[in-house]
DNA sequence: GTGCACAGTGTTAGCGATAACAACGACTCG
DNA sequence: CGAGTCGTTGTTATCGCTAACACTGTGCAC
């Protein structure tokens, strides 16, 4: 048999479908003991509402889209739940439509996608600078919020101060007295991976030092241990800030084998703060990201756009460092 | 101005809005020229279908209904993922629902959640004892697969094959002339974990030999860590299989601090092989999960079961033994 | 030339909910 | 005691779409 509709509970309890409707709502006044036979009947029925038909009455659909990376990074999915999280409690629901490789052209899809499901608003999980582009291209009357690191955006954005991570771990590095500190990158086309450059960059300026040439990876350990093989090749290297964690660990592995000792011979920063930091060999100094808090003011600030409270609003979270091993006494 | 609506396209185009219902979904003929017309129209008002009243006048929603881990594990992120992408390639779209708890009622309760959202199918990805309990109580009457490990579940599903992952990880330690293999294992609440230590176990007796005392995590690295500090005070280990990497992180981590070293000391292997375990100290044998195809394989399953096909089924994936430094020549 | 198939299009009736207003009785108030 | 108020319920229209069927006209077979 099929679902059972507001009419059929209506028939069965012997009223009006809008009394059941009323029930359901809690709009408008009903008598005590009707209320209770609409109830029973809902009981007896298993009704439960359609929410397309309620979407399409009201033109509210209660319903969130979130445009993710699909990978398994630490931050991105990270901050997918953080956002899930917060989207639930709020009795939001979310759809994701995620994207393979972060292009221009696949982000704009998956907004579209996202707006036929007749979201109601849209959070892009995007750091890249494709996103950024992207979403200079997207109409503005679909409410929308932009995650992770797109400065340049024309929406209001939540990121995590990357310039501030960076100069904290920068500085952290040369106040134990290193002539200067090296740089692993992410990849280009991500936003923090620029922006975590260019800070340490302007941080060794700001000490008169000029920055040695940086050496890019993509994020995975594999990247990071090749750039820890020519960081040894290359030699007179004492202290490195590393644009991740998982590339962190890569190096850490590249040092280890080649006979090179953390933090004896040389110190190492990462960025994130993985869960596995702290049991890397040596625990990894690194920088924390809260993603979770995140993903919750991500969702603040799109329900803050809804109401249109939101122009040019971006909203900054701290990064905090935490010391441990990898830059501790020799 | 509002969204424009089939009926806008027809009036500008001057043909009914049955004809543009056709054009777009392709049904019926149109004569080309007027289809030219239509599209124009539809291009000039940027009109978009709404899926709300799609779905309530079709009854189907091309919505899938995905029960989440609320966590970063890798192993339930990267099934969501696998699914996500394989659902959107098929033209589905994905709500999630997750549940922070693994607990009987809050898994009925993101199932609940999911219904009302007109999805056509529910997947689950809940490797718990609780999520194998909550779906024995899910009306059978919504398409339902699990994912991960729920073996008792009366639904179908897929599932990585613990026990001969499990096996494989104790005979590989057993083939190397170890007396005996210890464990780690896993919440005891988490199927897989149960899967595992028994398949320890099992693997053991059929050697002859009588499995030690286990020693019991919670995934994380620290749990791991604190097991690891447990078993050198015991002494005497040599061989250790720990339910999954991370812990077998903390283990390495434990073992490195307190002078024991592995491979030449102490033989280890994990379980899931993620990302980072080629790049551990040293780099970690363990059991590769791929988790993306167990999502793909989850969808495909669940189409199945749309059409009513999958009656009873239950996919088993063979992980592979990865054997790296962890349990090298001493 | 009559009939029939079929391409091409329109008309009408839902899908299951909410919105807006109407209807009715009981009660209060002047 | 008539009018207005309010609590309670019902009626009707509507959201944007598709399903089902009705209606044209054309081309072809017989």
């Amino acid at each position: 048999m099929r679902q059972a509709s507001l009419t059929d509970v209506a028939e069965l309890a012997g009223v009006s479908h809008m009394t059941v409707s009323r029930v359901i709502n809690g709009t408008g006044p009903v008598r005590p003991e009707t209320r209770a036979r609409v109830q029973a009947a809902i009981q007896e029925l298993d009704y439960r509402p359609n929410s397309a038909a309620r979407t399409l009455a009201t033109g509210k659909s209660e319903t969130l889209g979130v445009v993710a990376l699909d990978s398994t990074l630490y931050g991105p999915a990270s901050m997918l739940y953080g956002i899930e999280h917060a989207a639930r409690e709020a009795g939001y629901a979310i759809t994701i439509s995620s994207v393979s490789r972060p292009q221009r052209q696949s982000i704009s899809d998956a907004v579209e996608v996202l707006r036929r499901q007749a979201v109601e608003g849209i959070l892009v999980i995007a750091p890249h600078v494709a996103a950024g582009r992207a979403l200079e291209f997207t109409p503005r009357d679909v409410p929308l919020v932009a995650v992770g690191a797109a400065e340049s955006a024309p929406v209001p954005v939540v990121t995590v101060d990357q310039h501030d991570g960076a100069r904290r771990a920068t500085e952290h590095l040369l106040a134990l007295g290193h002539r200067t500190v090296w740089h692993i990158a992410g990849p280009e086309d991500w936003l923090e991976a620029r922006a975590r450059e260019q800070s340490w960059r302007e941080t060794l300026e700001a000490h008169g030092i000029e920055a040695p040439t940086v050496l890019r990876g993509d994020w995975s350990p594999r990247s990071g241990y090749e750039a820890g093989r020519a960081l040894i090749a290359g030699g007179d290297v004492t202290a490195v800030f590393v644009a991740n964690d998982q590339m962190a660990l890569g190096m850490l592995r590249a040092f280890t084998e080649a006979g090179v000792t953390v933090p004896h011979d040389v110190h190492v920063v990462g960025f994130d703060d993985v869960p596995e930091a702290a049991y890397f060999s040596p625990p990894l100094t690194t920088v924390r990201q809260d993603f979770i808090e995140v993903g919750r003011q991500a969702f603040e600030l799109l329900l803050l756009r809804l109401r249109d409270e939101a122009e040019g609003v971006r909203r900054l979270i701290t990064p905090e460092l935490v010391v441990r091993e990898s830059t501790g006494p020799r």
